[in-house]
DNA sequence: AATGAATGAGGCTTCATTCAT
DNA sequence: GATGAATGAAGCCTCATTCAT
């Protein structure tokens, strides 16, 4: 009986989540009101209330499932290949495919996070972590190999970060932009250019 | 006279630009209130509105300026040395370095911006492809000059889009955090090896 | 279940009309802020805008209840006597009795709505185009009836509009000032001479 | 040398109240700002307070320059005829096209001076009882004459005070609304319904 | 004499949040 | 469990008015 009713909880709970998740991308985070929330749920505003303390919750909720549907996906596809070159590429494009599909949220994320919500900071932080960790590891790996080039291992942390910190930003303007056709695929150029740069 | 007054107002104008410059760094477009704006300066509320129309009409003032200023900037630096690769190092160490001390507003302006004024949007467009503008050059001339690999040549667009893509929000995020002593030193490994990527 | 809720909903809807219609008469429909309506009733501000999206909303329900109410109690007066002398007098009457209640709304609405609220115009003028409508009808009936004179008939449409016009604006002037004892029932003067004048 | 001072002075002050008469017509009195008439005489706002202590004392000025503008055209135009009924036409005939070039002012004036004002009610009734006395004289007049019925005499008073509310209203609507062709010529049936009912 | 500059007071509106049911 | 109702706090903006020059 309390296993139905936090089954059913849960749902509800995940369901705020997925209404709230859309209209964020659409919105943004400040401009989207509890009300608009509740409303695009067909349900009154305090229910969200019951489910979540407040309006924080919420955006930490969604962000957080954000986070962890992109770590897992990328790690998936990282681990699929074994060189580090191969590893590096698809860390590439699994970033490109899912921020293509929640730019909007990644935009809006980005700027309005760090603001009004240092709470938030700490998730960031810690999911950046999490895929620094990741390509840290692709570089060393490709360095061990013999792949990249011997003298970037001391400063692999860095790399790690920059590579990270950049693909992410170029991956969401380019998908908030529509100006380049097929980027996605052309990317490629500036994939094999950090490549032959690295080896 | 009529100078007189006009370089008075003129002062006072850019005396509110900088407040809010610097309460917007702080504290964000959202959370900065005219009320703090005019507290910050020791005035009135309304005098704000003596001067510009309205909080929106500050903003812009605000983001013009700094847009104009790492721009100014940046073409400057580049356009004394001569080599593409000094250009394009040019390039990225102004960007750096200016970004350094504006951090927290660039990492507002880029997120919020987006959401609230789509007005805003123009501004920023149209300095990224005065940017984009500049890289492209560097990149044409350095394939003229055979100091960059040929076969860049016909996706100069999208590789310029890309590095200022990515220089920016790579160094936004490195202001931000503190976490590598000296990054804008060591951004030099970075730097070598998309130089490397290229030539 | 639904009817409870509407029906207390629509209380509370009623009860700020109530409130509004009293301040305004005291105060006009500037002066007389949604904090005031709020204060009155014991409530909070944000108490209005969850019934009213905005102060001209209330003003509009203000406004349109007023112009029903005398509307239809001129209506059933009239309807209570037969012959067209008497429809007049009681059109007089009823308009008398009822504004002397509602003097202070009437003189306000007339000025600044006019003003500030184009869109109430139409309330209004759909009300006198009704007012207007009963007047032209029992002037009709009189001549058709003989009671009046057979020459008014071309002009019954501007007689109408004059009569509307005229005895709202004596009754509203009577109304405020209190300066003729008794001037509702020696106003019967006044409408002898209009009746000799028609007859 | 004062003398020059005091005309210039006179001078300036006049215009003021020609620029605010015509913003109060087009806008209303709560409408339109101080900021509004300055720029309407091409001065600084702080000009018009060097003239006039308060926008109320402005207000005051416009309303009792009409006033009297409108009494001393009434009064020689009834003055220049010589039987009572004459008078009583005459009377209708200048109110009407004095105000149908004041119609808005008229309007506004009638609604926001009572609330807003209170000051300059007494203007207004001191208005009034100038054109009910001239009323009451044509009617007293008439009575004497013969020309109009005796029985009228004991309320001549309220008559007076009725034919100059009615009237003023009836003619501020008709210039409001732009319903009836050539109102002002047909309104001879109204008068001579009036002059009917009263003789 | 004339005014540019500055502002206090106050108005409307929004929204996250609480609470009784 | 779920929510309708209510609200405090806060934000943007307007405007009559003052004051130094």
């Amino acid at each position: 009986m309390s296993s139905v009713n936090t089954s059913k909880e849960e749902l509800l709970r995940e369901e705020i989540i997925r209404a709230s998740q859309k209209l964020f991308k659409q919105y943004g985070l400040q401009k989207t009101t509890m009300e608009d929330i509740a409303k695009s749920m067909g349900r009154g505003k305090s229910t969200l209330y019951y489910y979540y303390k407040s309006k924080d919750e919420v955006i930490d909720a969604v962000i957080l499932k954000e986070i962890n549907e992109l770590f897992e996906k990328t790690k998936a596809e990282v681990e699929k290949v074994t060189t580090a070159e191969d590893k590096l590429k698809a860390y590439f494009l699994v970033s490109l495919k899912t921020v293509k599909t929640k730019a909007n949220l990644y935009k809006v994320v980005k700027g309005e996070i760090e603001d009004k919500l240092p709470h938030v900071r700490k998730l960031i932080k810690k999911f950046n972590t999490r895929e620094i960790q990741i390509v840290k590891e692709i570089l060393l790996l490709g360095i061990e190999n013999k792949e990249f080039n011997q003298s970037l291992k001391e400063d692999a942390d860095l790399l790690a970060y920059s590579a990270v910190s950049a693909i992410r930003s170029l991956t969401v303007d380019l998908a908030i932009e529509d100006k380049f056709p097929n980027w996605d695929e052309r990317l490629n150029v500036v994939i094999n250019i950090l490549l032959k740069g690295i080896k």
